[in-house]
DNA sequence: TTTATTAATCGTAATAATACGATTTAACCC
DNA sequence: GGGTTAAATCGTATTATTACGATTAATAAA
């Protein structure tokens, strides 16, 4: 008897791009502080900064560094307002992030 | 005018072991690689280690390594049969991690 | 235009993740 | 019992992440 890989079931129809963005989205969400945060944000969307810093028990600049993750990977939108940065989920590409992931598994 | 924190809008009913199992899963979806192993899996189901060895062009040793961080995350289940393993997705608990986060954002 | 307030960025130490070759474990066959 | 096959684990080098204090940038107020 050959031994053979099992027939590939089924495509699976996902872009480069698009594969990048999803790796992308669950590396910042997998971060316990970045997953507080955006429960943060969602029970208290259009706060600043200045409030997750005293929500949470690390520094400004960590507080910073993490938020810019979550930007970056899109679960968040930061708006200036003055010399504060308010912010609030990315409504968009969080409904992508579930469709996608809906789509997959 | 006092600044002030905007008000609490809504309460998220989620668990500390539901939270750590989320963030859990999240991380390990968050590397490429293991994404690829996942993407893997979906399209060969119950395939053995030495397929997604293969497959991929890191060692056997580093696969072995990402296939434990999927498993103790519960993307997936090991099988022994003889002496190699096969691998399949675990459905109900990636179902649970899709109910979760629809019902998180 | 100085001063205050708020965030972002820089530089860096400590920790964690990733990858590898080598070794060990486990199941099976002779 | 040896011998074979497949995968897990060990030890370790390299790289990436996380956290911090200090500094800088940007806006607004006095």
């Amino acid at each position: 008897m050959v031994p053979e890989i099992p027939e590939q079931c089924c495509s699976l129809l996902i872009s480069d791009s698009d594969l990048q963005a999803l790796v992308a989205m669950c590396k910042a969400l997998g971060n316990p502080t970045r997953f507080e945060i955006l429960k943060f944000l969602i029970t208290h969307p259009g706060c600043i900064t200045g409030d997750i810093v005293d929500y949470l028990p690390i520094a400004q600049a960590t507080v910073s560094q993490h938020l810019k993750v979550l930007r970056d990977a899109g679960w968040i939108q930061g708006e200036t307002k003055g010399p504060a940065t308010c912010y609030c989920l990315d409504r968009a590409k969080i409904d992508w992030f579930k469709r996608k992931v809906g789509a997959m598994f």
